[in-house]
DNA sequence: AGCGTATATACACTTCAAGTAATATGTTTC
DNA sequence: GAAACATATTACTTGAAGTGTATATACGCT
């Protein structure tokens, strides 16, 4: 499984997301990825570690885990050739992320 | 499916890499892809039309295919979180362009 | 109308991703 | 050493996603 992969799954992109804040705990990710049981959580840690988007450290019981970007510029080496596409919708992203934070999450 | 699986796999970016240069007739990117069988293309193309990442217009017997680049943005939405994880790889990731840019491809 | 071309869709199949329950493993506490 | 805790792995089921082949459909030309 490559980096745009592993980001295709949404609960992936969550975890990233979490571990962009701090670093966490194991059960700390799972407690917060509560559509998942705990092992599907750890499957996922197992995934992002394998490609290198995560590492984890062992802290007595618990496994701390980390974000680890390196490899996200993948996906900024990507996208980045779309920019040019967008010059006017710099305006139309700050709405958008306005709009996405307002709308309820199902 | 949405715009993170549909780039998920290589064939589609590679489709999306080819529309970035300019609109093209199904058969010249079923030429440029192959690796793959003309059906085989023609669904990754209906893929993309369906999430939104390109459109066509008949040109008598052919489909003429073109980016829509717009719903990429929530690929950069999400990615641009994380650059400030990279702020001294700019110079590395002009060396990671350089680098692929040489790499022979299989 | 028939034929050729361009390209979409149907079918059959394979692979593997994603989920859960159960279980295994390592560490800590008592 | 047993029990509790934290978390990884296994076994299994389900379904999604990918492929090639065959075929269908639309258009152009004669």
């Amino acid at each position: 499984m490559d980096v745009f992969e592993a980001i295709a799954e949404p609960s992936r992109r969550e975890l990233l997301d979490l571990l962009s804040e701090r670093e966490r705990p194991a059960g700390e990710l799972v407690a917060h990825l509560h559509k998942l049981t705990q092992p599907a959580v750890s499957r996922h840690l197992r995934i992002l570690r394998e490609v290198g988007l995560v590492e984890v450290r062992p802290d007595g019981q618990r496994r701390i885990y980390a974000l680890r970007a390196d490899r996200l510029i993948e996906i900024e080496n990507w996208i980045s050739r779309y920019r040019r596409y967008w010059p006017r919708h710099l305006d139309a992203l700050e709405s958008h992320l306005a709009h996405n934070q307002k709308e309820p999450t199902e």
